[in-house]
DNA sequence: AGCCATCCATACGGTACCGTACGTGTTCCA
DNA sequence: TGGAACACGTACGGTACCGTATGGATGGCT
């Protein structure tokens, strides 16, 4: 018993790897999920990590099925149909991705984002999350009584907002900053009668 | 004369040096710019970089210098006041940025927002330029006839989408995305009565 | 021709990381 | 109680970097 270990060694298994994992991809991205990095932390050395995983490939993978399984088990969470609710929950769902609160996740989400334009394996996992979240946002706009075309631009706009938002440095742009991303959520919420075609 | 050169060995200086770093950052990100990396580009040693410049930070500066240069320039460039034009210069802003052209640009602005999240001196040009950008289509949208708050909100709205789009794998959404692209480009440029805190 | 600044190569020490080979302690069960 | 199976430590070789020290080549100027 050289170590004193900086966690309790309690059941230091795949998952406790992965969720370290997962902790340092939100702190310092994609690179910061280093193998000798992530065993000081558990106050082991990385003879335990080549036991649980084949490489730190065989981490990396991991990493991503389980961001992708708990990203579409929030989406199903979260978008639960609730008939005469919808607006109030495409506008919590807004709030839900506000850079400010959900710090960590929007953290990884950004991490994930920037690994998937230059690795074709995290490519997939998230064309696969965003598939899910425009599904589900498409049936809420849907129930408001978009069309399909309506309802489709207004989730890909929805989505794309609220991850380019938390990109942007505007925390200094005006004190009402808050007023007016509310004003913003109205916007890309509320029901008109525009449609896609009719801009030509 | 042992190394055959890659690019024609005429004048190489910092420019040149900053420039390939540019390239590097777009196509893999903060820690693409590595000072071995990039003199193997040049086909020479380190010991031409060293010769330029103090140390990696010291590139790593004269990089974030050049971006803010030229974004600020750019920006000028493509808001210039243009009375009865204003309309078709947002919606032509909203297409620059759009992920498919300018795909290398929309490269650099991702990796340098990305590093901004970590980096001090990357969020403080970050930050500068948002400024510059917001501010340059808040007049824009004032010009078009919206009070402080909508055009400030509309912008905030304009650049937080843009990046978000091109962070986003919705190339298999739909067939008709460039469709609702246009149509969402309207839904944010458009003038309409709406005003912030009419929304609580 | 000689000299000096410029520009680059070579060689070195150091760090951080990956992956492997193999040894060690611990547990649990026959 | 003794030996698997499990979980981890140690030690090593290899790669990819950073930064420095120093020497060599080249061209212009006097």
């Amino acid at each position: 018993m050289k170590h004193r270990n900086i966690r309790p060694r309690a059941a230091l298994g795949r998952n406790e790897w992965i969720q370290a994992a997962i902790d340092n991809l939100a702190e310092q991205g994609v690179n910061g999920m280093r193998v000798e990095v992530l065993a000081k932390t558990f106050g082991v050395t990385k003879g335990s990590f080549y036991w649980h995983f084949k490489d730190r490939n065989d981490l990396v993978e991991a990493v991503l099925q389980a961001w992708r399984d708990g990203r579409i088990q929030d989406i199903e969470k979260q978008t639960v149909a609730t008939p005469g609710a919808e607006e109030q929950q495409l506008l919590h769902l807004i709030d839900i991705y506000s850079a400010t609160r959900n710090r960590k996740g929007m953290s990884i989400e950004l991490a994930v984002r920037e690994w998937a334009r230059r690795d074709a394996q995290a490519a997939a996992i998230v064309a696969e999350v965003d598939t899910w979240r425009l599904e589900a946002t498409r049936k809420l706009f849907v129930a408001l009584g978009s069309s399909e075309e309506v309802a489709k631009s207004r989730s890909l706009l929805l989505y794309a907002y609220v991850f380019g938002q938390s990109l942007m440095a505007c925390e200094n742009y005006d004190p009402r900053i808050a007023e007016f991303k509310r004003w913003i959520a109205e916007l890309i919420v509320r029901q008109r009668q525009e449609q896609p075609g009719a801009a030509t």
